[in-house]
DNA sequence: AGCAAACCGGACCGATTAAGTCCGATTAGC
DNA sequence: GCTAATCGGACTTAATCGGTCCGGTTTGCT
C-alpha cells in the first residue's frame, strides 16, 4: 500500500543524477548512467520537463538540465509530478463524484487532514536529504530486518 | 497518486459504523446501513478481522465488534490492514530484491526517511478524529476547482 | 543548405493489480 | 438437526501502470 510507482523512483534517481554536471545532460547519456531504457527516461524528464523540475534544452546538443538545486525540491513535489496530485481515497479526488449515498456516509471525505499531514510529511524532506542518505559504500545488509515500518508492526504484513 | 484503495475507505466506514452499538453487528447489517454490497463489506470485515482490529462471533448470532475503541486505532493501522505494509518504492518493499546494477544506483532504497514521515504522520492520526472531523450536514461544495492543479508546481500544496 | 541529434507529445500494447463476486466449509444458537 | 452467520479460499472482470514507439519540431554542426 501506499506504494508509489516505479516513475517516481527513477525520477528521483534522474534528478540526483542531474545534480551532477554543470551543463545540460542528455536522456540517452542519463539512461546509460543509471541502467534504466532510454524510453522511460524520457518520458521521466518529459514529466519532470511539464513540472517545471528541470528545464529542457531543444535541438543538437541540448538536453535537460536543473531547474533548482536539489536542496529545494522537497520529495511531495516530485511524487506530485510523477503521480499527480496525493489524493488518497477516491472520494476525495478533484472530481468530487458526489456520493449517491450521502446520508448514508458518515465518513467519507473525511481524509483531509490525513492528506494534509502527508503533504506536511513529504514537504519536509528535500531530494538533497534523500542524496545525503545514499548508503556511502556498504550497501544495506539484505539478510536481516532492517525493512520496513517499526511501527504499525501490529498489522500483519501479507504480501510485500 | 498515494491513492489508498477503496477497501480502505470502506474499512473505516465499517469501523465507524461500528462503533455505533454495543453488540455484535452482523455483515449484512453493515452493508445495508452503510450501502455498501454485503460481499464487499464481508471482505474488508474479513480483512479487519484477520488484522486484530475487529473481532468476530462465528454462528447464528454471530458478527463483528470493535476489538478497541477508536480513539485507540491510528488510521496507519488501517491502512496497513487493508492495503499491506506502507513501503514506497519497489526496491524498498521487504523482499529485497537486490536491485542488479547496485553500483548504478545512487539513490534507491533512499525511502526510508520518506516512509518514516509518513509512518509517523499516520500514527498520529485516529479514526475517532476522522469521526469527528465527520461533515454535520452541509457537505463540501462541490463547486469550485480543488482539482487536479498542479498545486505542487512552485513551491508545495497545502490541501489535498 | 542539409543533416543529425535531441526534445516533444502523443498513441499504443502488455502485464500487473485491484475490485467485486461466489462457493463450500465450519461454527454456534434455536 | 436446522438455520444463520463467519471463514477462507478461488475466481472474473475492469482499470491502471510500466514501457515502447512513432511522427514532428527544434537546433547545432558541417
Amino acid at each position: 500500500m501506499l506504494r508509489l510507482s516505479k516513475l517516481t523512483d527513477y525520477a528521483v534517481v534522474v534528478l540526483v543524477r542531474l545534480d551532477t554536471g554543470s551543463d545540460v545532460q542528455t536522456s540517452p547519456g542519463i539512461a546509460a548512467s543509471i541502467g534504466i531504457p532510454e524510453p522511460t527516461v524520457a518520458k521521466v524528464l518529459k514529466s519532470l520537463s511539464a513540472s517545471g523540475l528541470v528545464t529542457s534544452q531543444r535541438g543538437a546538443r541540448g538536453g535537460y538540465r536543473l531547474a533548482r538545486p536539489l536542496e529545494d525540491i522537497p520529495v511531495g513535489e516530485v511524487i506530485a509530478a510523477m503521480d499527480g496530485p496525493i489524493a488518497l481515497a477516491a472520494c476525495v479526488d478533484g472530481s468530487s463524484g458526489e456520493c449517491d449515498s450521502q446520508s448514508l456516509c458518515p465518513v467519507r471525505g473525511r481524509w483531509d487532514p490525513v492528506n494534509d499531514a502527508i503533504q506536511r510529511a513529504l514537504a519536509g524532506i528535500t531530494l538533497a536529504e534523500m542524496r545525503e542518505a545514499a548508503i556511502p559504500a556498504a550497501f544495506r545488509v539484505p539478510s536481516h530486518a532492517s525493512l520496513t515500518s517499526p511501527a504499525l508492526e501490529t498489522a500483519h504484513a501479507r504480501r510485500q
